[in-house]
DNA sequence: ACAAAAGTGTTCCAGGTACACCCATGA
DNA sequence: TCATGGGTGTACCTGGAACACTTTTGT
């Protein structure tokens, strides 16, 4: 998306994408055991909302997820995955929409297919918190991290979004390499516990879910850790990509 | 939808529904040991498809799904799920849309909506075999059951649609009372078993699996059946409806 | 040496599998 | 009464939870 099209969309740029369907990432990092989602600010509004991205219209819904997140990470290759779609009809949000145009000085017909009703494909990504430079993008000003607890309100049913989508992910914690997507390369048992207990949302036994990791396989034991801590260093851990 | 608007439908009638967007449902019985989908042929053409609706204006996205579901069947008021939307941007089959309204005397322009691509949203649905009616609907002359293993060629990714749907079914067959959607009001053990058998596409262990019905708290017993076979008579099961 | 945290071994229990046995029924 | 299949009791296995114990490290 160009710098011009970005400010004063013109009709043709419009014309590009499917109407009345729309993607929203709920991009999850974690950062001193806190989940983070990526929220943007819409310019001059104080509306929050989730990442979202419109659909080529010869593009896959797939793809157009892909893209809508290395627009705002700057990231490819990650974790990404479609959890569910949401069609309430009064799931649209005229007037904040409205109130989003106005402050960016557009002005479109009271038809155009933005402000009425919108189906949404709701997609979860899992990201190296380090290595995202949130970016913003289209109509909002700010693109940044917030705490999973403390969202601000935002706009149409995005907390609904990420409630689901949490609940997505703790169905799926123990899939595969799950965890390989949030934490940098190297990491101790107990951050990677800690991860987890901060998805499930709680403790979880120190011993046996140590056992559980490793038998899993998925793990690679390092040299120890040199922590200036007054007991036992920890050995670092690294997920093993073996293709098998 | 009248019959009018079923033979020939207005401007008006197109109008009343999201452009590039629509529902495919995957409807199941199960009969003699085999699980059923029910699949619609439209007329003149050869071509057979999944049940599909379109999404009106104001109406809900889960709302559209139990209105096409009600259509086909007959039924309200049953198991029904949302499981993946469907985008990828090679998806719509241009050529057999062409045919299915040439033969019904349709005549669109070429960039109508309905010949261009298509975002799908699939859901399954469990219905009891023997209370639904088939009824054919828009543009299609037949609406019948077909075993799942021997389903014809489908236009578009209908087929990857199914496949998705059952692998959907397995991952939920536990759930509660899922089963109860599927089968007559009373059953034996060895029914509730072959139906277990025949979605997860594997042999039970019949004394497990007894026990772990049991177990639920979700089966009632009743009287002994009388059946003419030279052995034992089982006894016959009912899903208990506890609200809890 | 001591406290604190990491790593490992052992026990216990729940759920699931396998198998043996009893029961009911009509030929 | 026998063959057949339904129902139940019991032994076993596996994975997870709980706990004890050992190891390591800086104070």
């Amino acid at each position: 998306m160009g710098q011009q099209e970005l400010k004063k969309p013109t009709e043709d740029f419009w014309d590009k994408y499917q109407p009345g369907l729309a993607i929203d990432c709920v991009i999850v990092g974690y950062h001193e055991r806190e989940l983070k989602i990526l929220i943007m600010e819409y310019e001059n509004t104080d509306l929050y909302a989730l990442p979202a991205g419109f659909i080529e219209k010869n593009e896959d819904l797939d793809t157009a997820a892909s893209r809508a997140l290395y627009e705002r990470t700057g990231l490819k290759d990650i974790y990404l995955s479609q959890f569910h779609t949401f069609g309430k009809s009064d799931r649209n949000d005229t007037e904040a929409m409205e109130i989003i145009m106005r402050s960016n000085g557009l002005d479109f017909d009271k038809d155009h297919w933005l402000l009425r009703r919108f189906v949404s494909v709701g997609y979860v990504a899992l990201v190296d918190y380090k290595k995202v430079k949130p970016t913003a993008g289209f109509l909002s000003s700010q693109c940044s991290w917030c705490d999973l607890d403390s969202i601000p309100p935002l706009i149409q049913d995005h907390q609904k979004i990420i409630d689901k989508a949490i609940l997505y992910l703790r169905d799926h914690v123990d899939d595969k390499l799950l965890g390989a997507n949030l934490l940098v390369d190297t990491f101790t048992m107990k951050d990677l516990q800690k991860l987890h207990e901060t998805i499930l949302g709680e403790k979880l036994h120190r011993t046996g879910f140590h056992r559980k990791m490793m038998d899993s396989g998925h793990l690679e034991r390092l040299g120890k850790k040199k922590t200036g801590k007054a007991h036992r260093s920890p050995y670092l851990y690294r997920f093993s990509s073996d293709k098998e």
